[in-house]
DNA sequence: TAGATTGTTAATCGATTAACAATC
DNA sequence: TAGATTGTTAATCGATTAACAATC
């Protein structure tokens, strides 16, 4: 369970609310000196209450009669997102989905480290992809093993992604960004992150419809 | 606002609950006939209320003392996303993330024709990626304004990404699927899915850490 | 000091789960 | 018929918002 401040549980909506403060506080940074949860609110289209609970279960980063101090809460959520430190990742699967992130430079300007690729296509491996060489699949849980490594990109067909996410559990993986269509099978305690493309549109298709 | 079989409104999180029914059923298809919401509930992790309430917003579609048939429902769930229906979408921006998205089979698998590219790097403007002519930018108004297009794709720099959404709203846009790092500024009648590539891996950064 | 604004607790709202009559 | 399972309403749980004492 993931603990706050005084140990009290953070929820998480919560948690992934706060990649979405660090964003306002570094677009508002060289902006202004400071501003008050009501003013954020106004512009992120939240109330200022959420502002302040969201924001109090990391810690006391306003201040009365002032508010929050921009520069200083941007430079707190950079650490207690990590942003700040190296995070080691691997890639497994290059084809569409997997070759565009091997070129997506957000991950790195977020202290993302591109380490290692794999794929199952014998016409690819041992070739490099944006400089980093294409390993094979059979190599992962090895390479984990041996490389620290904190979080996998699955991008592997929804056919192969159990047995991807199989061998990283397996090889002790930290955390698994999931790309495939499908959901993981895994326990609990490893946290899985899924961008279900397909989903979204989907999703949209029927709002509009239904508009 | 959306409303369900008898006029009553269906929450946000029903409807992004849809396609992955849809998944489910998919995936059940061919494999056996029928299926409980509580079966079903432990294939998913969902509690077999949530199901039948979430399933109940669209229709009637179980049976007493059978279950829902599997054939049937994923059917009806495929009208209901329309996923029978051609749906014309364009992407704007064809850098890293939009070509990618070119090559995306799976939207044209689940009925979206990707009809238009449009970006503003004249070295592209004009040639063709994946057989679709990249088209300027300032062409996007009038594109959207005469041809039939339900949903457009983001995929330019964050920068850029309000000024684009601006001109969607204005051209008459359905829906938007928004990639860029930023929330866009449009009201709230128009629908937007958001996917944040960056604060999925931060929020999945930040719960190692904790863990 | 007076005004502003925090962090936190209490009240409210909305979503999830439990219970159950209806019925296949 | 008896057992199973639905769709729906009521109870519970969790998240959001409102209120306010503390204090810069």
């Amino acid at each position: 369970m993931i603990k706050g401040k005084d140990g009290s549980k953070i929820p998480r909506v919560v948690i992934e609310r706060l990649p979405r403060y660090y964003r306002y506080f570094d677009w508002l940074d060289n902006q202004m000196e400071k501003l008050s949860s009501k003013r954020l609110g106004e512009l992120m289209g939240a109330s200022a209450s959420q502002i302040r609970l969201d924001l109090s279960y990391f810690g006391d980063f306003g201040q009365q009669g002032y508010g929050y101090n921009i520069k200083k809460l941007k430079q707190d959520l950079t650490n207690i997102l990590r942003i700040n430190t190296q995070t080691n990742i691997i890639i497994i699967g290059v084809g569409n989905v997997g070759r565009a992130l091997t070129r997506y430079r957000a991950f790195s300007r977020a202290g993302f480290n591109l380490n290692a690729l794999f794929d199952n296509d014998p016409s690819i491996i041992g070739k490099k992809i944006n400089s980093i060489k294409v390993r094979d699949v059979k190599d992962l849980k090895n390479y984990v093993e041996n490389n620290d490594t904190s979080i996998a990109i699955i991008a592997v067909p929804k056919e192969a992604a159990n047995e991807v996410s199989g061998i990283l559990l397996k090889s002790g993986i930290k955390g698994i960004l999931n790309f495939a269509p499908i959901d993981l099978n895994l326990p609990k305690n490893i946290p899985v992150e899924n961008i279900h493309i397909i989903d979204k549109i989907l999703a949209l298709s029927f709002m509009i419809k239904k508009q």
